[in-house]
DNA sequence: AGTGCGACCCGAACGC
DNA sequence: TGCGTTCGGGTCGCAC
């Protein structure tokens, strides 16, 4: 569930929290989230200082000096700090013991999410990382760039925005309410899109997503909180989770389907299939 | 190469 | 009530 405007939350309340605090300690009860050799992770990460907290899209990037955890939270991944003697919970899988008595702790019902090491300057150049494509905000990203990246694809545009390798952050949520926001519906094949259509979608994405990013993110369902920091655009929601209920814009009902296997909310009206 | 889909997980919601 | 089943959601890897 944490897409780009949440992990940016993340990002910014963890830089508040755990920059210049060491790490002396780590305990893995579920090492599988770690990707790579567990005990060279062990290895490089003790000794040393949190000295930033970065994003690019839904990464999370936890650097350590010249080395940096890449962390992605997938659905259900979030960090928590709490006093190191407290009891751990059920979930809790990554346990960084840090200088000042607390510990950062990642915790993961589902266990999806995944870390890994990397050198600081290499993140740009990794597997993961080098093949995600533009933010939705960032300038670069504009018409022509979707256009030519959608304009062949015998793809529904649900899932070519879904896949990260154009544009990079947006979730489940942020994908129908783009989409909606943009009068397409979800199941049109990205071939059948037009350079308007494209211009729709950036704008939308531009918009929806400065605006998540400023409130915080999305809280819905049982994801509630990381960090004990709640988001607030499930306010603004116009499609997600509507289902049955009676579009903002002109009053139909809205309709939830599956598309590529994912829950997919629109409004037949608005969003006519071409 | 392009496309589709199950696996990974587990708790909540749902159906009987 | 209590049981079994379905759903969800990001990404990878396998199958066609």
């Amino acid at each position: 569930m944490p897409e780009i405007a949440e992990v940016r939350t993340v990002a910014k309340t963890l830089n508040k929290r755990i920059v210049g605090r060491k790490i002396i300690g780590l305990d893995m009860p579920y090492s599988k989230i770690i990707d790579g050799d567990i005990d060279e992770f062990k290895r490089q990460v003790i000794d040393k200082e949190f000295t930033s907290i970065d994003n690019y899209g839904k990464w999370l990037f936890l650097i350590l000096g010249d080395v940096t955890i890449l962390s992605h939270l997938r659905m259900e991944g979030k960090y928590f700090i709490k006093p190191s003697d407290d009891a751990l919970t059920k979930h809790e899988h990554i346990i960084f013991h840090l200088d000042d008595g607390s510990d950062l702790r990642y915790h993961d019902t589902r266990k999806f999410g995944r870390m890994r090491l990397c050198n600081t300057e290499e993140i740009y150049r990794t597997e993961e990382i080098s093949k995600l494509g533009i933010e939705p905000d960032h300038k670069s990203l504009n018409k022509e760039y979707v256009y030519e990246n959608i304009k062949n694809k015998n793809i529904p545009i649900k899932t070519l925005l879904l896949d990260q390798t154009i544009i990079n952050g947006l979730g489940n949520i942020y994908v129908d309410e783009v989409l909606f926001a943009s009068n397409v519906h979800p199941e049109t094949l990205g071939k059948m899109l037009t350079i308007e259509d494209a211009d729709n979608i950036v704008k939308s994405a531009k918009r929806i997503i400065t605006k998540a990013t400023e409130l915080g993110g999305t809280t819905i369902r049982s994801y509630t909180s990381s960090l004990g920091v709640y988001g607030n655009y499930q306010n603004e929601l116009m499609v997600h989770t509507k289902d049955k209920e009676s579009c903002k814009i002109c009053g139909s009902v809205i309709e939830k389907t599956r598309v590529g296997g994912r829950g997919t909310y629109f409004c037949p009206k608005c969003q006519v299939k071409k």
